[in-house]
DNA sequence: ACAAAAGTGTTGAAGATACACCCATGA
DNA sequence: TCATGGGTGTATCTTCAACACTTTTGT
Protein backbone atom coordinates (compact mmCIF):
# COMPACT_ATOMS: atom_id res chain seq x y z
CA UNK A 1 0.00 0.00 0.00
CA UNK A 2 1.18 3.19 -1.10
CA UNK A 3 1.02 7.13 0.59
CA UNK A 4 -2.02 7.99 -1.48
CA UNK A 5 -3.84 5.43 0.58
CA UNK A 6 -2.29 5.18 3.93
CA UNK A 7 -2.29 9.17 4.55
CA UNK A 8 -5.76 8.76 3.92
CA UNK A 9 -8.80 9.81 6.92
CA UNK A 10 -11.03 6.68 7.92
CA UNK A 11 -14.18 7.40 9.73
CA UNK A 12 -15.88 4.93 11.22
CA UNK A 13 -18.67 3.25 8.70
CA UNK A 14 -21.77 1.55 10.43
CA UNK A 15 -24.66 0.02 9.07
CA UNK A 16 -28.31 1.09 10.45
CA UNK A 17 -31.38 -1.54 9.30
CA UNK A 18 -34.88 0.14 8.85
CA UNK A 19 -37.02 -2.93 9.67
CA UNK A 20 -40.20 -2.59 8.61
CA UNK A 21 -43.25 -4.81 9.29
CA UNK A 22 -47.05 -4.76 9.20
CA UNK A 23 -49.42 -5.70 12.20
CA UNK A 24 -53.17 -4.95 12.85
CA UNK A 25 -53.11 -2.64 10.00
CA UNK A 26 -50.51 -0.83 10.91
CA UNK A 27 -46.71 0.04 9.18
CA UNK A 28 -44.34 -1.18 12.30
CA UNK A 29 -40.80 -0.44 12.51
CA UNK A 30 -38.48 -2.75 14.98
CA UNK A 31 -36.53 -0.52 16.85
CA UNK A 32 -33.78 -1.32 19.58
CA UNK A 33 -32.42 0.06 22.94
CA UNK A 34 -28.89 1.42 22.72
CA UNK A 35 -26.32 -1.09 24.94
CA UNK A 36 -23.76 1.29 25.19
CA UNK A 37 -22.77 4.62 27.02
CA UNK A 38 -23.57 7.65 26.50
CA UNK A 39 -27.57 7.29 25.66
CA UNK A 40 -27.17 3.94 27.06
CA UNK A 41 -31.13 2.84 26.34
CA UNK A 42 -32.15 5.54 23.99
CA UNK A 43 -34.43 4.10 20.99
CA UNK A 44 -32.61 3.41 17.93
CA UNK A 45 -32.01 1.11 14.69
CA UNK A 46 -30.54 -2.05 14.37
CA UNK A 47 -27.35 -1.27 13.77
CA UNK A 48 -23.38 -2.63 13.37
CA UNK A 49 -19.91 -1.66 12.53
CA UNK A 50 -18.99 -2.53 9.52
CA UNK A 51 -16.14 -5.81 9.53
CA UNK A 52 -13.08 -6.52 7.51
CA UNK A 53 -13.40 -8.49 4.90
CA UNK A 54 -16.98 -8.10 4.65
CA UNK A 55 -19.40 -6.62 1.71
CA UNK A 56 -21.82 -4.31 2.57
CA UNK A 57 -24.89 -6.26 1.93
CA UNK A 58 -23.55 -9.25 3.99
CA UNK A 59 -23.03 -6.67 6.86
CA UNK A 60 -26.31 -5.31 6.41
CA UNK A 61 -27.39 -9.19 6.64
CA UNK A 62 -25.76 -10.11 9.58
CA UNK A 63 -27.02 -7.26 11.33
CA UNK A 64 -30.47 -7.81 10.10
CA UNK A 65 -29.68 -11.88 11.27
CA UNK A 66 -28.53 -10.96 14.69
CA UNK A 67 -31.67 -8.46 15.25
CA UNK A 68 -34.73 -10.57 13.86
CA UNK A 69 -33.21 -14.28 13.47
CA UNK A 70 -33.79 -14.45 9.55
CA UNK A 71 -31.74 -14.44 6.75
CA UNK A 72 -33.27 -13.99 3.24
CA UNK A 73 -35.32 -10.74 4.39
CA UNK A 74 -35.91 -8.53 1.03
CA UNK A 75 -33.34 -5.56 1.49
CA UNK A 76 -32.20 -2.68 -0.29
CA UNK A 77 -29.71 0.67 0.59
CA UNK A 78 -31.31 3.49 1.35
CA UNK A 79 -29.02 6.07 1.37
CA UNK A 80 -25.69 7.03 3.37
CA UNK A 81 -25.74 9.39 5.74
CA UNK A 82 -22.56 11.29 7.01
CA UNK A 83 -23.35 14.82 8.55
CA UNK A 84 -20.37 15.53 10.92
CA UNK A 85 -22.29 15.43 14.38
CA UNK A 86 -24.51 13.03 13.72
CA UNK A 87 -22.96 10.80 16.54
CA UNK A 88 -22.29 12.98 18.98
CA UNK A 89 -19.24 10.39 20.08
CA UNK A 90 -17.16 10.10 17.56
CA UNK A 91 -17.46 10.65 13.70
CA UNK A 92 -19.29 8.00 12.06
CA UNK A 93 -20.51 7.24 8.24
CA UNK A 94 -23.88 5.62 8.58
CA UNK A 95 -25.26 3.41 5.41
CA UNK A 96 -28.51 3.37 5.61
CA UNK A 97 -30.89 -0.18 4.38
CA UNK A 98 -34.52 -0.46 4.71
CA UNK A 99 -35.76 -4.04 4.94
CA UNK A 100 -39.04 -5.94 4.97
CA UNK A 101 -40.17 -8.39 7.18
CA UNK A 102 -43.15 -11.27 8.00
CA UNK A 103 -44.06 -9.91 11.52
CA UNK A 104 -45.54 -13.66 11.86
CA UNK A 105 -42.17 -15.26 10.87
CA UNK A 106 -40.12 -13.14 13.46
CA UNK A 107 -39.42 -15.29 16.45
CA UNK A 108 -41.21 -13.53 19.82
CA UNK A 109 -38.02 -14.56 21.64
CA UNK A 110 -35.48 -12.67 20.21
CA UNK A 111 -37.83 -9.25 21.27
CA UNK A 112 -36.61 -9.54 24.55
CA UNK A 113 -33.58 -10.80 24.25
CA UNK A 114 -33.03 -7.93 21.91
CA UNK A 115 -34.18 -5.40 23.96
CA UNK A 116 -36.55 -4.77 20.42
CA UNK A 117 -39.80 -3.80 19.71
CA UNK A 118 -42.28 -3.14 16.96
CA UNK A 119 -43.95 0.54 17.05
CA UNK A 120 -46.34 1.83 14.73
CA UNK A 121 -44.69 4.10 11.93
CA UNK A 122 -46.96 6.74 12.86
CA UNK A 123 -46.23 6.93 16.67
CA UNK A 124 -42.29 6.31 17.25
CA UNK A 125 -40.51 7.57 19.56
CA UNK A 126 -37.88 9.64 20.53
CA UNK A 127 -34.90 8.34 18.60
CA UNK A 128 -31.44 9.21 19.04
CA UNK A 129 -29.36 10.89 16.10
CA UNK A 130 -30.58 11.26 13.00
CA UNK A 131 -32.68 7.69 12.71
CA UNK A 132 -35.38 9.72 12.50
CA UNK A 133 -34.78 10.68 9.70
CA UNK A 134 -33.51 7.47 8.62
CA UNK A 135 -36.90 6.05 8.48
CA UNK A 136 -38.68 8.47 7.49
CA UNK A 137 -36.57 8.89 4.03
CA UNK A 138 -37.00 5.08 4.01
CA UNK A 139 -40.77 5.12 4.38
CA UNK A 140 -40.52 7.53 1.60
CA UNK A 141 -38.57 5.10 -0.59
CA UNK A 142 -40.82 2.60 0.30
CA UNK A 143 -44.10 4.38 -0.43
CA UNK A 144 -42.54 5.49 -4.12
CA UNK A 145 -41.22 1.54 -4.91
CA UNK A 146 -43.81 -0.07 -4.18
CA UNK A 147 -46.10 2.15 -6.94
CA UNK A 148 -43.58 -0.04 -9.75
CA UNK A 149 -42.85 -2.97 -7.71
CA UNK A 150 -44.76 -5.67 -5.92
CA UNK A 151 -43.45 -5.08 -2.84
CA UNK A 152 -46.07 -5.68 -0.57
CA UNK A 153 -45.80 -9.47 -0.42
CA UNK A 154 -42.49 -9.14 1.52
CA UNK A 155 -44.63 -8.09 4.55
CA UNK A 156 -47.13 -10.24 4.23
CA UNK A 157 -47.46 -14.41 5.42
CA UNK A 158 -47.22 -16.49 2.06
CA UNK A 159 -50.94 -16.48 2.13
CA UNK A 160 -53.33 -13.48 2.42
CA UNK A 161 -56.35 -11.88 1.34
CA UNK A 162 -57.05 -8.75 -1.20
CA UNK A 163 -58.60 -6.49 2.08
CA UNK A 164 -55.27 -7.26 3.91
CA UNK A 165 -53.30 -6.05 0.95
CA UNK A 166 -55.72 -3.47 1.13
CA UNK A 167 -54.77 -2.66 4.89
CA UNK A 168 -51.32 -2.95 4.36
CA UNK A 169 -51.02 0.11 1.02
CA UNK A 170 -53.48 2.03 2.80
CA UNK A 171 -51.01 1.97 5.44
CA UNK A 172 -47.97 2.60 3.52
CA UNK A 173 -49.69 5.36 1.59
CA UNK A 174 -51.92 6.83 4.59
CA UNK A 175 -54.52 6.74 2.42
CA UNK A 176 -57.54 5.05 1.76
CA UNK A 177 -58.38 3.13 -1.66
CA UNK A 178 -61.41 1.85 -3.62
CA UNK A 179 -61.86 -1.44 -3.13
CA UNK A 180 -62.75 -1.85 -6.70
CA UNK A 181 -60.35 -0.28 -8.22
CA UNK A 182 -57.18 -1.89 -6.06
CA UNK A 183 -58.56 -4.87 -6.89
CA UNK A 184 -58.52 -4.74 -10.58
CA UNK A 185 -54.81 -2.77 -10.39
CA UNK A 186 -53.53 -5.68 -8.08
CA UNK A 187 -55.01 -8.50 -10.49
CA UNK A 188 -53.99 -6.61 -13.36
CA UNK A 189 -50.12 -7.90 -12.63
CA UNK A 190 -50.67 -11.14 -13.35
CA UNK A 191 -48.95 -12.22 -10.13
CA UNK A 192 -51.88 -13.76 -7.67
CA UNK A 193 -52.63 -16.93 -7.42
CA UNK A 194 -56.12 -17.24 -5.77
CA UNK A 195 -56.15 -19.99 -3.71
CA UNK A 196 -59.52 -22.55 -3.00
CA UNK A 197 -59.17 -21.61 0.87
CA UNK A 198 -60.82 -18.91 2.57
CA UNK A 199 -60.11 -17.28 5.50
CA UNK A 200 -61.82 -18.09 8.76
CA UNK A 201 -62.48 -16.23 11.73
CA UNK A 202 -61.94 -12.16 10.18
CA UNK A 203 -64.99 -12.23 8.62
CA UNK A 204 -68.34 -13.68 8.48
CA UNK A 205 -67.96 -14.42 4.68
CA UNK A 206 -64.29 -15.02 4.75
CA UNK A 207 -61.80 -13.57 2.02
CA UNK A 208 -60.19 -16.28 -0.36
CA UNK A 209 -56.50 -16.47 -0.10
CA UNK A 210 -53.91 -15.44 -2.62
CA UNK A 211 -50.57 -16.26 -3.22
CA UNK A 212 -47.80 -14.14 -4.82
CA UNK A 213 -46.18 -16.37 -7.64
CA UNK A 214 -42.93 -15.14 -6.98
CA UNK A 215 -41.53 -17.55 -9.48
CA UNK A 216 -43.53 -16.28 -12.23
CA UNK A 217 -42.38 -12.51 -11.11
CA UNK A 218 -38.55 -13.44 -11.60
CA UNK A 219 -39.05 -14.93 -14.91
CA UNK A 220 -40.72 -11.45 -15.93
CA UNK A 221 -37.85 -9.48 -14.59
CA UNK A 222 -35.32 -12.16 -16.44
CA UNK A 223 -37.37 -11.45 -19.40
CA UNK A 224 -36.33 -8.11 -19.16
CA UNK A 225 -40.55 -7.53 -18.41
CA UNK A 226 -40.72 -3.81 -16.92
CA UNK A 227 -42.39 -2.99 -14.23
CA UNK A 228 -42.05 0.73 -14.41
CA UNK A 229 -44.96 3.04 -15.19
CA UNK A 230 -45.99 3.97 -18.57
CA UNK A 231 -46.52 7.11 -18.70
CA UNK A 232 -44.09 9.97 -19.20
CA UNK A 233 -42.38 7.31 -20.69
CA UNK A 234 -41.75 9.43 -23.40
CA UNK A 235 -43.14 6.95 -25.83
CA UNK A 236 -42.39 7.68 -29.26
CA UNK B 1 -14.21 7.59 22.89
CA UNK B 2 -14.88 3.99 24.74
CA UNK B 3 -14.46 0.20 23.72
CA UNK B 4 -17.34 0.09 21.47
CA UNK B 5 -16.25 2.69 19.31
CA UNK B 6 -12.71 2.07 19.62
CA UNK B 7 -12.07 -1.30 18.47
CA UNK B 8 -14.07 -1.29 15.49
CA UNK B 9 -12.78 -1.79 12.31
CA UNK B 10 -12.27 1.48 9.58
CA UNK B 11 -11.86 1.27 6.17
CA UNK B 12 -11.45 4.48 3.35
CA UNK B 13 -13.70 5.93 2.30
CA UNK B 14 -13.76 7.65 -0.93
CA UNK B 15 -16.48 9.50 -2.88
CA UNK B 16 -16.17 8.91 -6.40
CA UNK B 17 -18.33 11.53 -8.99
CA UNK B 18 -20.01 10.78 -12.03
CA UNK B 19 -19.95 13.82 -14.18
CA UNK B 20 -22.22 14.28 -16.38
CA UNK B 21 -22.31 16.79 -19.27
CA UNK B 22 -24.12 17.64 -22.93
CA UNK B 23 -22.42 18.73 -25.75
CA UNK B 24 -23.41 18.01 -29.53
CA UNK B 25 -26.28 15.90 -28.96
CA UNK B 26 -24.45 13.41 -27.09
CA UNK B 27 -24.81 12.91 -23.41
CA UNK B 28 -20.82 12.33 -21.88
CA UNK B 29 -19.23 11.96 -18.94
CA UNK B 30 -16.30 13.33 -17.33
CA UNK B 31 -13.04 11.25 -16.70
CA UNK B 32 -9.68 11.32 -15.63
CA UNK B 33 -6.58 9.42 -15.57
CA UNK B 34 -5.38 8.15 -12.32
CA UNK B 35 -2.59 9.90 -10.77
CA UNK B 36 -1.15 7.01 -8.56
CA UNK B 37 0.37 3.56 -8.85
CA UNK B 38 -0.87 0.86 -9.52
CA UNK B 39 -3.08 1.68 -12.70
CA UNK B 40 -1.58 4.69 -13.26
CA UNK B 41 -2.99 6.37 -16.33
CA UNK B 42 -6.40 4.26 -15.95
CA UNK B 43 -9.42 6.42 -16.98
CA UNK B 44 -11.73 6.41 -14.14
CA UNK B 45 -14.04 8.78 -12.40
CA UNK B 46 -13.26 12.57 -10.57
CA UNK B 47 -12.34 10.54 -7.25
CA UNK B 48 -11.26 11.96 -3.66
CA UNK B 49 -11.07 10.56 -0.03
CA UNK B 50 -13.54 12.16 2.49
CA UNK B 51 -11.39 14.01 5.01
CA UNK B 52 -11.75 14.25 8.58
CA UNK B 53 -14.09 17.09 10.33
CA UNK B 54 -15.69 17.05 6.28
CA UNK B 55 -19.70 16.24 5.52
CA UNK B 56 -20.11 14.00 2.49
CA UNK B 57 -22.09 16.39 0.54
CA UNK B 58 -19.48 18.80 1.18
CA UNK B 59 -16.64 16.24 0.15
CA UNK B 60 -18.40 15.67 -3.31
CA UNK B 61 -18.41 19.30 -3.37
CA UNK B 62 -14.68 19.19 -3.01
CA UNK B 63 -14.23 16.81 -5.49
CA UNK B 64 -16.19 18.29 -8.24
CA UNK B 65 -15.16 21.50 -7.41
CA UNK B 66 -11.65 20.67 -8.32
CA UNK B 67 -12.34 18.97 -10.87
CA UNK B 68 -14.38 21.16 -12.97
CA UNK B 69 -13.72 24.96 -11.22
CA UNK B 70 -17.48 25.14 -10.71
CA UNK B 71 -19.30 25.33 -7.03
CA UNK B 72 -22.94 25.20 -7.31
CA UNK B 73 -23.58 22.10 -9.51
CA UNK B 74 -26.65 19.97 -9.19
CA UNK B 75 -25.46 16.96 -7.50
CA UNK B 76 -26.58 13.76 -5.90
CA UNK B 77 -26.04 10.96 -4.09
CA UNK B 78 -26.61 7.42 -5.95
CA UNK B 79 -25.22 4.88 -3.82
CA UNK B 80 -22.28 3.23 -2.08
CA UNK B 81 -20.32 0.67 -3.35
CA UNK B 82 -18.28 -1.67 -1.18
CA UNK B 83 -17.29 -5.26 -2.21
CA UNK B 84 -14.68 -6.45 -1.11
CA UNK B 85 -12.22 -6.43 -3.79
CA UNK B 86 -13.04 -3.14 -5.93
CA UNK B 87 -10.13 -1.57 -5.46
CA UNK B 88 -7.19 -4.45 -5.61
CA UNK B 89 -5.01 -2.21 -2.92
CA UNK B 90 -6.71 -1.99 -0.53
CA UNK B 91 -10.27 -2.46 1.36
CA UNK B 92 -12.26 0.92 -0.03
CA UNK B 93 -15.63 1.89 0.52
CA UNK B 94 -16.90 4.56 -2.19
CA UNK B 95 -20.01 6.65 -2.15
CA UNK B 96 -20.89 7.53 -5.35
CA UNK B 97 -22.17 10.93 -6.28
CA UNK B 98 -23.71 11.76 -9.91
CA UNK B 99 -23.59 15.34 -11.68
CA UNK B 100 -24.91 17.18 -13.78
CA UNK B 101 -22.63 20.42 -15.52
CA UNK B 102 -23.60 22.66 -18.64
CA UNK B 103 -20.23 21.96 -20.44
CA UNK B 104 -20.47 25.58 -21.93
CA UNK B 105 -19.38 26.49 -18.36
CA UNK B 106 -15.99 24.36 -18.07
CA UNK B 107 -12.90 25.88 -17.95
CA UNK B 108 -11.25 24.42 -20.81
CA UNK B 109 -7.73 24.77 -19.01
CA UNK B 110 -9.19 22.38 -16.64
CA UNK B 111 -9.70 19.57 -18.73
CA UNK B 112 -5.51 19.53 -19.40
CA UNK B 113 -4.71 20.64 -16.01
CA UNK B 114 -6.31 17.39 -14.86
CA UNK B 115 -5.61 15.28 -17.17
CA UNK B 116 -9.19 15.11 -17.98
CA UNK B 117 -11.51 14.32 -21.40
CA UNK B 118 -15.59 14.33 -21.93
CA UNK B 119 -16.26 10.61 -23.49
CA UNK B 120 -19.83 9.82 -25.03
CA UNK B 121 -21.65 7.72 -22.59
CA UNK B 122 -22.04 5.56 -25.76
CA UNK B 123 -18.09 5.00 -26.04
CA UNK B 124 -16.68 5.09 -22.80
CA UNK B 125 -13.01 3.44 -22.54
CA UNK B 126 -11.83 1.07 -20.10
CA UNK B 127 -12.44 1.89 -16.86
CA UNK B 128 -10.86 1.12 -13.72
CA UNK B 129 -12.55 -0.64 -10.50
CA UNK B 130 -16.02 -0.85 -11.00
CA UNK B 131 -16.45 2.49 -12.31
CA UNK B 132 -18.33 1.75 -15.34
CA UNK B 133 -21.34 -0.34 -13.06
CA UNK B 134 -21.52 2.97 -11.41
CA UNK B 135 -21.38 5.27 -14.71
CA UNK B 136 -24.58 2.76 -15.92
CA UNK B 137 -26.39 3.30 -12.41
CA UNK B 138 -26.13 7.09 -12.42
CA UNK B 139 -27.04 6.76 -16.21
CA UNK B 140 -29.98 4.73 -15.11
CA UNK B 141 -30.89 7.20 -12.06
CA UNK B 142 -30.58 9.90 -14.60
CA UNK B 143 -33.28 8.56 -16.78
CA UNK B 144 -35.59 7.78 -14.48
CA UNK B 145 -35.37 11.00 -12.20
CA UNK B 146 -35.51 12.93 -15.66
CA UNK B 147 -39.00 11.22 -15.54
CA UNK B 148 -40.26 13.16 -12.39
CA UNK B 149 -37.90 16.09 -12.19
CA UNK B 150 -36.76 18.74 -14.69
CA UNK B 151 -33.65 17.97 -14.36
CA UNK B 152 -32.31 18.55 -18.32
CA UNK B 153 -32.07 22.06 -17.82
CA UNK B 154 -29.24 21.54 -15.55
CA UNK B 155 -27.05 20.37 -18.69
CA UNK B 156 -28.10 23.35 -21.17
CA UNK B 157 -26.96 26.46 -21.08
CA UNK B 158 -29.59 29.26 -19.51
CA UNK B 159 -31.27 30.30 -22.80
CA UNK B 160 -32.40 26.73 -24.73
CA UNK B 161 -34.48 26.12 -27.75
CA UNK B 162 -36.68 23.12 -27.28
CA UNK B 163 -35.29 21.13 -30.16
CA UNK B 164 -31.95 21.26 -28.12
CA UNK B 165 -34.07 20.34 -24.65
CA UNK B 166 -35.36 17.62 -26.93
CA UNK B 167 -32.25 16.15 -28.35
CA UNK B 168 -31.06 16.14 -24.81
CA UNK B 169 -33.86 13.62 -23.62
CA UNK B 170 -33.17 11.30 -26.54
CA UNK B 171 -29.35 11.76 -25.31
CA UNK B 172 -30.62 10.51 -22.07
CA UNK B 173 -33.23 7.77 -23.13
CA UNK B 174 -31.14 6.79 -26.49
CA UNK B 175 -34.71 7.29 -27.86
CA UNK B 176 -36.34 9.27 -30.60
CA UNK B 177 -39.24 11.62 -29.32
CA UNK B 178 -42.40 13.31 -31.29
CA UNK B 179 -41.68 16.54 -31.81
CA UNK B 180 -45.08 17.60 -30.87
CA UNK B 181 -45.81 15.44 -28.35
CA UNK B 182 -42.54 16.50 -26.89
CA UNK B 183 -43.35 19.95 -26.57
CA UNK B 184 -46.35 19.25 -25.40
CA UNK B 185 -45.46 17.34 -22.32
CA UNK B 186 -42.59 19.82 -21.40
CA UNK B 187 -44.74 22.79 -21.80
CA UNK B 188 -47.44 21.44 -19.88
CA UNK B 189 -44.90 22.09 -16.43
CA UNK B 190 -45.65 25.69 -17.41
CA UNK B 191 -42.43 25.71 -15.83
CA UNK B 192 -40.91 27.20 -19.11
CA UNK B 193 -40.44 31.15 -20.12
CA UNK B 194 -40.39 31.45 -23.62
CA UNK B 195 -38.41 34.35 -24.64
CA UNK B 196 -38.33 37.07 -27.75
CA UNK B 197 -34.95 36.26 -28.91
CA UNK B 198 -34.44 33.68 -31.62
CA UNK B 199 -31.50 31.10 -32.12
CA UNK B 200 -29.28 32.12 -35.28
CA UNK B 201 -26.80 30.14 -36.94
CA UNK B 202 -28.32 26.87 -36.35
CA UNK B 203 -31.23 26.47 -38.50
CA UNK B 204 -32.53 28.87 -40.97
CA UNK B 205 -35.69 29.34 -39.62
CA UNK B 206 -34.60 29.99 -36.08
CA UNK B 207 -36.00 28.48 -32.80
CA UNK B 208 -37.45 30.34 -30.16
CA UNK B 209 -34.87 30.30 -26.66
CA UNK B 210 -36.69 29.60 -23.66
CA UNK B 211 -35.67 29.78 -19.52
CA UNK B 212 -36.20 27.70 -16.77
CA UNK B 213 -37.97 29.30 -14.18
CA UNK B 214 -36.25 27.67 -11.46
CA UNK B 215 -38.28 30.15 -8.85
CA UNK B 216 -41.32 29.11 -9.89
CA UNK B 217 -39.98 25.57 -9.56
CA UNK B 218 -38.79 26.24 -6.02
CA UNK B 219 -41.99 27.72 -5.14
CA UNK B 220 -43.65 25.11 -6.33
CA UNK B 221 -41.57 22.43 -4.31
CA UNK B 222 -41.71 24.48 -1.32
CA UNK B 223 -45.66 24.57 -1.70
CA UNK B 224 -45.66 21.09 -1.67
CA UNK B 225 -45.96 20.31 -5.03
CA UNK B 226 -45.57 16.85 -6.33
CA UNK B 227 -43.68 16.28 -9.80
CA UNK B 228 -44.56 12.82 -9.37
CA UNK B 229 -46.64 10.93 -11.93
CA UNK B 230 -50.55 10.28 -11.69
CA UNK B 231 -50.64 6.92 -12.78
CA UNK B 232 -50.54 4.09 -9.84
CA UNK B 233 -51.22 7.14 -7.81
CA UNK B 234 -53.65 4.24 -6.12
CA UNK B 235 -56.16 7.77 -5.96
CA UNK B 236 -58.97 6.80 -4.14
C1' DA C 1 -37.50 29.04 -55.61
C1' DC C 2 -36.07 25.72 -52.76
C1' DA C 3 -34.04 23.35 -48.94
C1' DA C 4 -33.99 22.74 -44.04
C1' DA C 5 -35.51 22.92 -39.66
C1' DA C 6 -39.36 25.07 -36.62
C1' DG C 7 -43.75 25.13 -35.35
C1' DT C 8 -48.61 23.56 -34.73
C1' DG C 9 -53.89 20.23 -33.59
C1' DT C 10 -56.73 16.36 -33.76
C1' DT C 11 -58.23 11.79 -33.14
C1' DG C 12 -58.46 7.16 -31.11
C1' DA C 13 -57.01 4.12 -27.44
C1' DA C 14 -55.85 3.05 -22.90
C1' DG C 15 -55.83 3.84 -18.26
C1' DA C 16 -57.69 6.02 -14.12
C1' DT C 17 -61.41 7.40 -11.28
C1' DA C 18 -65.89 7.52 -9.36
C1' DC C 19 -69.62 5.18 -7.88
C1' DA C 20 -73.77 1.26 -5.63
C1' DC C 21 -75.50 -2.96 -5.10
C1' DC C 22 -75.71 -8.10 -4.18
C1' DC C 23 -73.56 -12.19 -1.71
C1' DA C 24 -72.20 -15.44 1.87
C1' DT C 25 -71.98 -16.47 6.46
C1' DG C 26 -71.93 -16.48 11.66
C1' DA C 27 -74.31 -14.94 15.40
C1' DT D 1 -83.11 -12.50 10.09
C1' DC D 2 -79.85 -9.39 10.23
C1' DA D 3 -75.38 -7.40 10.59
C1' DT D 4 -70.80 -7.59 8.74
C1' DG D 5 -67.42 -7.51 5.58
C1' DG D 6 -66.47 -9.67 0.67
C1' DG D 7 -67.09 -9.40 -3.88
C1' DT D 8 -68.33 -7.41 -8.57
C1' DG D 9 -69.24 -3.89 -13.36
C1' DT D 10 -69.89 0.37 -15.82
C1' DA D 11 -69.70 5.17 -17.37
C1' DT D 12 -66.86 9.14 -17.62
C1' DC D 13 -62.81 11.52 -17.83
C1' DT D 14 -58.03 12.17 -18.38
C1' DT D 15 -53.79 11.11 -20.44
C1' DC D 16 -50.96 9.11 -23.95
C1' DA D 17 -49.69 8.01 -28.65
C1' DA D 18 -49.93 8.40 -33.43
C1' DC D 19 -49.82 11.10 -37.21
C1' DA D 20 -48.86 15.43 -41.68
C1' DC D 21 -48.81 19.84 -43.10
C1' DT D 22 -47.54 24.96 -42.95
C1' DT D 23 -44.14 28.60 -41.75
C1' DT D 24 -39.89 31.02 -41.80
C1' DT D 25 -35.68 32.27 -43.59
C1' DG D 26 -30.89 31.77 -45.53
C1' DT D 27 -28.81 30.52 -49.73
Amino acid sequence: MNEYYRSAYRPLLALDCVIFGYEEGTLKVLLTRRKQEPYKGAWGLATGFLHEGESLDNAAIRILKKQTGLDDIYMSQLQTFGDVGRDPVERVVSLVYYALVRVDAYDEKLLEQNQAQWFSITALPKLMFDHEDMIQKSWGKLRRKSRYQPLGFELLPEKFTLPELQTLYEAIHQKQFDKRNFRKKILATNLLEKLEEKQKGVSKKGAYYYQFQKDKYDELIAAGFNFELKSMAFGS
